[in-house]
DNA sequence: GCGCTGCGATGCCACCAACGAATGTCTGGC
DNA sequence: GCCAGACATTCGTTGGTGGCATCGCAGCGC
């Protein structure tokens, strides 16, 4: 019976509105807008009807703005020209020109390989706000899932696949896993290395428990090693690396950071198999431009593509 | 035969948009404001086509906002409140309790009516911002035909009466004219003087051609005054009268600013007609209640309605 | 494994809100 | 005093929008 929107003000109402109080004339402006001077009439009584006061005064030549219709016309000046705003960022964001790429990743990933993917993707998306958040696996996919990230890169060993249906993993690569020895080692010029030889060494991992280890797939397979010394970090590892106080594993994308007296071997992937880097998203999300092209970037990235990075080189061997 | 606002944003699109990213889900939504799943569906469907882009990924359990939706998100709400803001503020100016008063006003009017007027209407309304503007008649009309005043005070003679249709006149009060003697002066005492004791005396006037001053009615009744000297500021006059060097006429609204040693003496209105001070707005305009409010309070003011003003204390001579 | 359930999309229908055309009304000007 | 210009109003029509019912799809539980 009674009209539903009698008092919602239209986006529509408000442009007759301000182009009428541009005009100062009800015909002028139903001319301009390819409206018949009854509709622009009707339009403004409804506004004025939603708003609940007289916005022009009508005179014998034209309307002339009241108090309320020049207060009026601030606001939906202001409107008219963020809902234009909102249509041009949308569009921008769509097209890839604007928007933001959050990305999650583990703490080598961000010695080489990230920034070389963000500064590439910069390169060709300027106008993207980039951003970086450095964790082990949980808290990035917890990152993920809560929204905090668009995209992460995690890692998992390969005899562990990554099946949770919370995800959407894009595979990224296979990353080797060398051993760190001191220069003067007796196998440094072995190539590659069985594990056989390495059961006397003296071990340093990250944890008292090798399971939770880049050692934990060789352990799975029978090796038994024995950790002397616990360090988290790279650094302190390849430093009693160095010091030749014993040996440890080290994932190719860390190689770069290891001193000049640090020999690197490769392995027997059968003993210890690679790494895999994943690039975890949401499921059932289209990819933005910017996350589908970061993707491609470190996947270029990681084969190779650009300026080798230290798990490149190494490969090689 | 196609849809006609197939690119428009309607408010309550985006209210509705507003609401489905809130609760991440469309029948949410839909139930929240009371509208069918399938109405809300739609409606988002048509903001999507509106902008160009997919706002929502559609999720087994809900949906998820895309990145355009997330920009989209950020204006909506910005153009949803802004929109409540104009809502409010068209509403507050409607009862007076916000907008803006902008008086003009002539300089004696500024001695003291002026300030006391708006001040007690500041009293009543304290929201609205007030503004003033100075000048001579033609300068006050001319501001408010340019829109740069909402009232304005001017003065005219009785004898010339303001009919311009450009302007609505709204009567203040008739202000007697006073003549301003020395303090000796062989009249000082004489109450009240006729012209024709005035006809060998020096006069001080704003003009050297007595129609334009405040002499102009009297000048029309056939008096002839001798002009001696010519000032333009009452100061200047009075203190020209205090030196004994002639007499001049005052407006009695004036009157407070006479040094002590000069007299003010009253004339006959038949022969000096009252200068009549009138309020001028735009024709055909609705009188926002602060004008109208102003009109009254000056008006009161002018009647003696509160602490006398020097024209009231002169006039009950 | 199969059916149930919950959620969103869509086809169909009805209604009314808004448009266009025509007319009415008022004011100012010639 | 009639005309012209501008806004308001009335009337008939139509397209946009919501409701109803149904479909498709995916996850979950028995």
């Amino acid at each position: 019976m009674r009209c539903a929107n009698v008092e919602v003000m239209q986006t529509e109402m408000l442009d007759v509105f301000r182009e009428v109080a541009r005009q100062r004339s009800i015909t002028g402006a139903a001319t301009t807008l390819r409206y018949t001077q009854s509709a622009v009439s009707r339009q403004i009584a409804a506004l004025e009807l939603a708003v609940g006061a007289r916005l022009f005064d009508r005179l014998p030549r034209g309307v002339a703005l009241t108090e309320e219709g020049r207060c009026l016309l601030e606001h939906a000046t202001a409107i008219l020209d963020r809902l234009a705003l909102a249509r041009r960022d949308v569009a921008a964001v769509h097209a890839g020109t604007a928007g933001r790429l959050r990305v999650g990743a583990f703490a080598t990933a961000d010695a080489a390989l990230v920034p070389r993917a963000l500064a590439r993707f910069r390169a060709t998306r300027p106008g993207v706000r980039l951003s970086l958040i450095e964790g082990v696996t949980g808290r990035l996919l917890a990152a993920l899932l809560a929204g905090d990230a668009d995209v992460v890169l995690v890692t998992t060993s390969a005899d562990r696949p990554f099946d949770d249906p919370r995800f959407r993993v894009h595979h990224v690569l296979d990353e080797p896993v060398l051993l760190a020895v001191p220069q003067d080692h007796r196998l440094a010029s072995a190539s590659p290395v069985r594990l056989a030889a390495l059961t006397d060494e003296a071990w340093i991992a990250g944890s008292a428990s090798p399971e939770e280890t880049l050692l934990g797939p060789s352990v799975r397979l029978g090796f038994r090693p024995r950790i002397d010394f616990v360090a988290a970090e790279w650094t302190a590892k390849l430093g009693f690396v160095a010091a030749g106080l014993g040996v440890t594993l080290v994932p190719a994308l860390a190689a770069r950071t290891a001193p000049a007296d640090v020999r690197l071997l490769p392995l027997d992937p059968r003993e210890v198999p690679p790494r895999t880097v994943l690039a975890a998203t949401l499921p059932g999300r289209t990819l933005p431009p910017p996350v589908a092209d970061f993707l491609t970037i470190v996947r270029d990235l990681a084969q190779g593509g650009s300026s080798p990075t230290g798990a490149n080189s190494v490969r090689g061997c």
